[in-house]
This record gives C-alpha cells, sequence and structure tokens, in this order.
DNA sequence: CTGGATCCAATCTGATACTG
DNA sequence: CAGTATCAGATTGGATCCAG
C-alpha cells in the first residue's frame, strides 16, 4: 500500500508545517519553533527525528558556543512538494465546502 | 492549515483503503471487508461512520430482508482522486527509496 | 540554545462476543 | 447481513522539569 506509506510519513501533528517552514529555507531549532505557535519543544524534537529517520531531513550542528543546529530539508524532502500542494488545494476546497454546510 | 485539514479526513488506518476501493465502484459492507485483509468490523464500520460525516461516503440501506446496505463515493469524494494519485506515486518512490537504503 | 526524561490523559485500535 | 458493546492494549500528544 504506497498510498499508506506516504501518509505515514507524513503523519503527527506538526510534520507538515515543519516541512512547509523548511521548504523556505534551513531553519534553526528555535526559529520553526517560533513559526510553529503551539508547538512545545518535545514535540519538535520528536518530529524533526522522525523527518529525519527519513531523509526528509537533515540535521547539522555546528559546534559554536552556545551550540547551533540547523535543519535543511533534504533534496528528497523536496520531491513532497506535490504532494503538499494537491493536499493544500484539496484541503482548502474542504474547508470551504465544509463552512458553507 | 489547508493541509492538516486535507489530512485530518484520510486519517485513520483504513480510510484510504476504504476510499480507493470504493473508486472501483459501489460495494456493499461485507466486500469492502473482503477487499482489505485484516480490518475488522468495528473499525471497517468506524472508519465508514467518519467518513460519511465527512460527506465523502454514502450509506443506503435497502430495506430487504436480510438488510442490504451500499456505500458509494459521493461524487465529493471523488474529488480525492489526485490526491490519493500523488500519494499513490510518492508512496511508490519512497517505498523503492527506503528498500534501497 | 537545543533538546532529553518522565509522567499523564486522551485517543485509537484490536479481540471477542452478541444482535435484529 | 451489517453491524454494536465491551474491555484491554498500544499510540499520541501535552506538561513539566532537567541538562550539556
Amino acid at each position: 500500500m504506497p498510498v499508506r506509506d506516504a501518509l505515514e510519513v507524513l503523519s503527527g501533528k506538526w510534520k507538515l508545517q515543519i516541512i512547509i517552514s523548511l521548504l523556505f529555507g534551513n531553519k534553526r531549532f528555535s526559529q520553526i519553533a517560533k513559526e510553529i505557535p503551539g508547538i512545545t519543544d518535545k514535540m519538535l524534537s520528536k518530529e524533526l527525528r522522525d523527518l529525519e529517520a527519513n531523509c526528509l531531513v537533515k540535521r547539522t550542528v555546528y559546534d559554536s558556543i552556545p551550540v547551533v543546529v540547523e535543519y535543511t530539508l533534504t533534496e528528497y524532502g523536496h520531491t513532497l512538494k506535490p504532494v503538499i500542494e494537491v493536499l493544500r488545494t484539496w484541503g482548502l476546497a474542504h474547508r470551504n465546502r465544509i463552512m458553507s454546510l
């Protein structure tokens, strides 16, 4: 079931927002957190680790003090762009539809 | 977050399989169950109710003995087709990629 | 700054049994 | 045939506190 495989990678309350955030450029941990209201450090950390395990996100540690960590959407991660686009399009139509009911 | 709205509608272990099954024609409860190995009556029932609540599936009861219930993908449900297509395409590529790692 | 560890509540899913 | 009821286990997400 390849469809399910795809959804599994995106499952989790914050993964899509994280990916979308990284679509617009590399970010540091606290930057992502700032862009996603409501997410806790724990969840951001967990979701990022999931995404990294799936090779969608790369984590780079710069050995400075204080430590700086940068998150990058991998080339592979960028292949999700059309998926997100379609979901966004359908989601918008769906929202309009539901609201008009 | 329209992207999340879309995923919410598809969330649940069996929803996609059910929708895909109904893409190929109307089905009765037991027919769907037969086409989806591993699903229990309870889960099929629950997921169908969810889909119905989102207007993706229509439930029709025929008052015969024994009772016959037919499930139909609504016109609206069919608009998910491109979404499923993109997910399938990406999921296939993803699976190949993961297997080759 | 970037998290990990722990605990907790809510939700999801499954197994089993039962019904009109 | 097409479900519902009940119970139990698994998973998820959040709150809080701690650490290099």
